[in-house]
DNA sequence: TATGAATGAGAATTCATTCAT
DNA sequence: TATGAATGAATTCTCATTCAT
């Protein structure tokens, strides 16, 4: 009877646990297209090949869904984060590896910026609530503080580098571009996104980043 | 009789104009609170203190009516900029002012920033529509190519830079710290927009954009 | 004093009369085009390019308007049916004569037959309100007794008929293939509307109206 | 097992259908009374009995509801009139059967003529959007012709009638009388809808059609 | 006579969510 | 676990009508 039942139990626990991630890609994308406000059960249980229903059997509400989300999108950062390994590497090429990351990450997960926008514009709320807000801290500011640490020891960096400010800025100079792309392109009347904008753009938000650390 | 209807005229049009502007005015703040998916006609109206049809009157619908907020932002914006005169300030001194300028501006203004991201959430297909896109230019791209000149030429900066690339890091920097703030002190556990945060965040970026431009 | 005034009077009052036909002329062809649900207040005073609220002015409100409508619509085509002069005209030839100016004059005002059918969706009430509606009695039924009757002594039309029952058949026939013709072309799969099509109907209609009443 | 889940689906099924025809009984009831402009969705629903978002479950928007009504309602004729069997009937016994038929389905039926009226306000798109328009052909056409083949070959009928000219004279007559009847009604002083009248209307319709068919 | 501004009631449609199975 | 049917509460937008001049 036990050797019966345990693996129906299993294969509907690997078809609930499918569900949920199927659930959780199609409102991922669903929320990035259209922020919180504009996204629509309708469309992720659509985007999903789901009953709306069963959304709701796995998640509270829409917002709780969102939450979810979020997380998720903070997990899948995190971890990709983790693999960056830049102790071997000197350390002006450890930082200018880890701006191409930022960028490069940005670049391939256009939902994270969005997402990002959505939880601020509700001032992170989604967040409060989150245990695991901690956990979210970015392993980066750990990795940039001993970046720093060998630049100054081997004389080729400046003291006194804050390595969150240092974070913020590196992701700031990534964001903003790729963030507002569709503005600034209107504006500026020229794509931005073109092959040779791209890599125009890197090489700047590289040199802005060693100039600033690299003792002259 | 000429005394008569003239002050009714212009009275009659600064009505109109004065509800026209109140409407945006409330549109704004909703817009910026709750995105333009999140925002409701009914609060724009309660914001405004006029009737929700009176918005209608004016507005073709709440995407129109986005647009024209969306325009009077920049105007405002481009209005600020206009005003800053940075012609007899030394190349090093006016960089720093500029940076001060769009940090200060952000703070004062941050439905700016929520409003640019709903824009690109929409892929600015406001803007498209505008055919004032190009008034946006910001008047900023300019002026630092005066000073990137005055810079190069007096020995103090260093050659090569693009005036766009630098305007769009000096707002990334601001921007990304600040419109993200909810969620970065949530992570960092620490409140970023305490004075002594702001004045840190403020000296540090000054160091960045400097310590690229200065030639060592 | 008289004498100045007189004239601004009058043509104040002509003022006044182009108006309020121009109001009709543009209430009659919004009514015609969306029927009473389906017309708007905003369109009959752009159609007519004149202020919505000087429609208030002159007439109560849209059910009014509406009846005044029809009044002048049926006017109108009693109008025309008096200067019919079939008197001289032999009974044969002035029965074929009267289902030509019939079906004619549906075909020069389609707008007659939908402002009808709103009347009559409504079940005429708009009529009932009016004391108009005895004078709406079509000179037809006068005509047709005429020709009936001459056309019976001369021995070459049938005893019998009533020439309201006849009437209303001259109508009918025109009338539907007119009223219906986008729907009776659909499904026909024909054009009831080209110039042919149109011929063969008019032969037709005389065809069926002089078989009846001719003693065989 | 099996015969659990059948009944539960089988009832499922009826209850969604059941929802679906009670809504198109109350919007043609509606649309019938009040046009495609003056009908409310509102008024469906509670006619109905059912909640308004119903409606928009299965129905796009009122304009695919009144098309569906349309639709429905064309089905119904049709199917009405192919019960019709008029092959053993001699001919001129036979039209006057179709006469009636004609007569008494309008009689029974006055939601027909205001629906027909409504779409041919809106020009028919309800049907061009409809892939069945060519289904609803009427069978009185073959009908008729039939009828009329007989009664020329057995030389009561004259020849060259055109059974589709016929079809429409036929229902024009009927329609008429029926659909203007309140303004009619009103204009004449009498009542057409007495049980004398209309048995007046109906022997004068037969003598029209059998005197133009009838060999003389 | 004429008009631009303003409004309250209402109408279509949408949306997150729950029911029943 | 999974789903189609159903719903109440919004939400955007519309419309006839009135105000003020």
């Amino acid at each position: 009877m036990t050797r019966d039942t345990t693996p129906v139990t299993e294969e509907r626990q690997r078809d609930a646990d499918r569900s949920q991630s199927t659930i959780l890609a199609a409102a991922r994308d669903e929320f990035a297209e259209n922020g919180l406000g504009g996204a629509r059960m309708d469309r992720i249980a659509e985007r999903a090949g789901l009953n709306k229903r069963l959304i709701y059997y796995y998640f509270a509400d829409k917002e709780a869904l969102f939450q979810a989300v979020l997380e998720q999108a903070y997990r899948d950062i995190r971890e990709q984060e983790r693999q960056l390994n830049l102790l071997d590497v000197p350390p002006a090429e450890a930082l200018r590896r880890l701006v191409e990351f930022t960028w490069n990450y940005y670049l391939a997960h256009p939902e994270f910026m969005t997402l990002l926008n959505s939880a601020n514009l509700h001032r992170a709320r989604h967040l409060q609530g989150s245990k695991k807000a901690r956990e979210m801290n970015s392993p980066l500011i750990e990795m940039l503080a001993g970046i720093l640490e060998r630049g100054r020891k081997d004389g080729s960096f400046r003291g006194g580098v804050d390595p969150v400010q240092l974070y913020v800025s590196i992701a700031g100079l990534s964001y903003f571009y790729l963030s507002n792309n569709y503005t600034l392109s209107a504006i500026f009347g020229r794509d931005l996104m073109s092959t040779k904008a791209k890599h125009e753009r890197l090489a700047h938000m590289c040199d802005v980043i060693l100039g600033y650390v690299l003792r002259s």
